[in-house]
DNA sequence: ATTGAAAGAATGTCAGACAATCCTGTTGAC
DNA sequence: GTCAACAGGATTGTCTGACATTCTTTCAAT
């Protein structure tokens, strides 16, 4: 069986755009938390009919990436510390497991993809680009992930970190966190080069709880 | 801080009435895997217009209970062994770390919820009714889930088991199941109502392996 | 039997409407 | 002056109806 080559060319619709942009602009940090999204403005703003809107907010939903509560419409969850650690833990239990496997089973090719998105993070770490930086953190997570051999660890894992994208983008602009997740992610990558599966979740697991310290101190410090 | 009162009463829209009615549908089995669900069929039938039936299959999609391809409408996936195994996997993960929690955490109240829970599992057990046996069951986790001290880990747990709802029912007809799946219920509970952490673990291991063999089985066993 | 075209069915999307509900600022009472 | 009732506007929940686009199926022609 040839690899998936997917000839299906599968037309995007109004509904699929308009989720892709509102999601990006969640995940941006576009909304404050606890705002409310008004129907009306959204879809003067994308240009597009209130059904397909409607349509678009369940999805975002369902994500747990807005609330929608009856007769008061879609807001952006406030994030509290508690649910977060809640999802740190899980994410956790998630990254360790998919380190692991990718220790045992990952392909040449697919270090060095692996090995090339490390470098683009090692880039925008000693850039002051927090953004950049987040984004090609999640690169290199999203490698490890779909690498690992089970497409639903990748795909509970893409929906927890979009929920807490929120302290990624400010922990990651912490006086040295960005350096010192380097060193973590360089750890992570050297383990799994090395096909050493208990290193690699060791380093995974310190990587994971790190990143939650940050967070928390981010949270502390302000607000 | 009291227990959440919840006061607040939501007042049930039709767009969640549907979603859940879908959903019941959906995990009874009422569709064949790979049917196709015809908007204006649902529409008659539930009694509903059809932005609100759309607003309510957005939600079932993004929970993965159904697809929606473009220009091809909503359908009931099939479910790949492939995929079932990925589900098993990530659902040992959090059932094993849930149940471990539970046993060093849970309370002498909902300890007795869980015991009348089991009981409840084998009375079920002993008859032949396997809805009443998959829902009992279910209930079971369920508790262990909601005792383990961290929400997103149910969450999580229960939109995977709800995908595999297929399989469970299945399986659970096959024979001697029901009895075996008992006694590792039963020995889950031994653990964790001795606060053994590490047996708790093992225990529930076993059970979901156990359980995913059981549902291979069955989905060789016939076409 | 394979191909192609036409008819029919189903979906994607929009516009407009209206009742129910929420929010806000004002008025009135104490 | 503070608090409570109230009116008005804003916003959401839901429906109807419409139409273009895209499958799907049928049927005829080669």
């Amino acid at each position: 069986m040839p690899p998936d080559l997917n000839l299906r060319i599968s037309p995007r619709t109004v509904q699929q755009e308009t989720v892709d942009k509102l999601r990006l602009a969640i995940l941006s940090g576009l909304f404050q938390p606890g705002s409310r999204l008004i129907e009306s403005q959204l879809c003067a703003q994308l240009g597009i009919s209130r059904p397909s809107l409607r349509e678009a907010l369940r999805s975002l939903e369902a994500e747990r990436l807005i609330e929608i509560v009856p007769n008061r419409g879609p807001s952006i969850p406030a994030l509290s510390w508690e649910v977060a650690t809640a999802i740190y833990e899980v994410r956790e239990l998630l990254e360790v497991e998919a380190a692991g496997r990718c220790a045992s089973r990952i392909t040449p090719a697919q270090l060095r993809e692996l090995e090339r998105s490390l470098s683009a993070f090692e880039e925008a770490a000693s850039s002051n680009d927090s953004i950049a930086q987040v984004m090609t953190a999640a690169d290199f997570y999203s490698i490890i992930l779909a690498n690992c051999g089970n497409p639903i660890l990748e795909e509970v894992h893409r929906g927890l970190v979009a929920r807490i994208s929120f302290f990624r983008g400010r922990s990651m602009s912490l006086e040295g966190r960005a350096q010192s997740s380097l060193a973590e992610m360089r750890e992570i990558f050297e383990s799994i080069a090395a096909g050493d599966e208990k290193a690699a979740r060791k380093a995974s697991k310190q990587h994971v709880l790190r990143a939650k310290a940050a967070a928390k101190i981010s949270m502390d410090s302000d607000v």
